[in-house]
DNA sequence: CAGTATCCATATGGATACTG
DNA sequence: CAGTATCCATATGGATACTG
């Protein structure tokens, strides 16, 4: 429920409070609107978000978490602090992995 | 780091105990040899596991956690516990998830 | 603002047969 | 026992243009 480049960090955003799209998005960053209500559709169907749209022109759209989607994001809280934590290990693999990209060579 | 269908559950295993290929594979279960190997590699590579080659006949290895991949192991732990707690939930999803592939209607 | 539509590359995982 | 090799289907995400 969790796979998916994106999900963890938008229940970590939907965790601290902005909901609306625009907002998710700016605070997502550098992802396309295709995969963000890609990614949201499928944790709407998961049950962990709830998608209220407002019906309103400009057109409004809140997204929260469902109790379950709360809960899920909560036990994703060790990991993220664990990310944080040790963001030099997890930077230097990035940076392994562009490297290896750009010219694979062992 | 921890992307891959079978990831999280390796490390939960090696950090109960069992180490060796076969071990991992009959813990793990259902899951091929090419894809465990492929993930062994990508964690070993990651610097979160650490594989050691004894060089007898017939073949032994163990697959241990390095210091990162214990607290990587350790952080993931929580979403395990969610995992269990919430298993009716999850269930249910990865149902839908296969009524969907059989004959999509909705 | 909050999306949809289309096309595309690559990543990911699976099946099967084989091996020192 | 602990892998390797090959072939393949699908999932996943990205780029870009468009819209009520």
């Amino acid at each position: 429920m969790i796979a998916g480049k994106w999900k963890p960090l938008i229940l970590y955003f939907l965790l601290q409070g902005p909901n609306r799209y625009g907002a998710l998005k700016r605070a997502v960053r550098c992802v396309s609107d295709k995969v963000l209500i890609q990614q949201l559709k499928e944790l709407e169907s998961d049950g962990v978000v709830l998608r209220t749209d407002h019906k309103e022109v400009p057109p409004r759209v809140d997204y929260t978490l469902t109790p379950l989607g709360r809960s899920l994001a909560e036990a994703l809280e060790p990991l993220c602090i664990w990310g944080v934590e040790n963001m030099d290990a997890v930077a230097r693999v990035l940076a392994d992995r562009e490297a290896w990209k750009q010219g694979p060579s062992g």
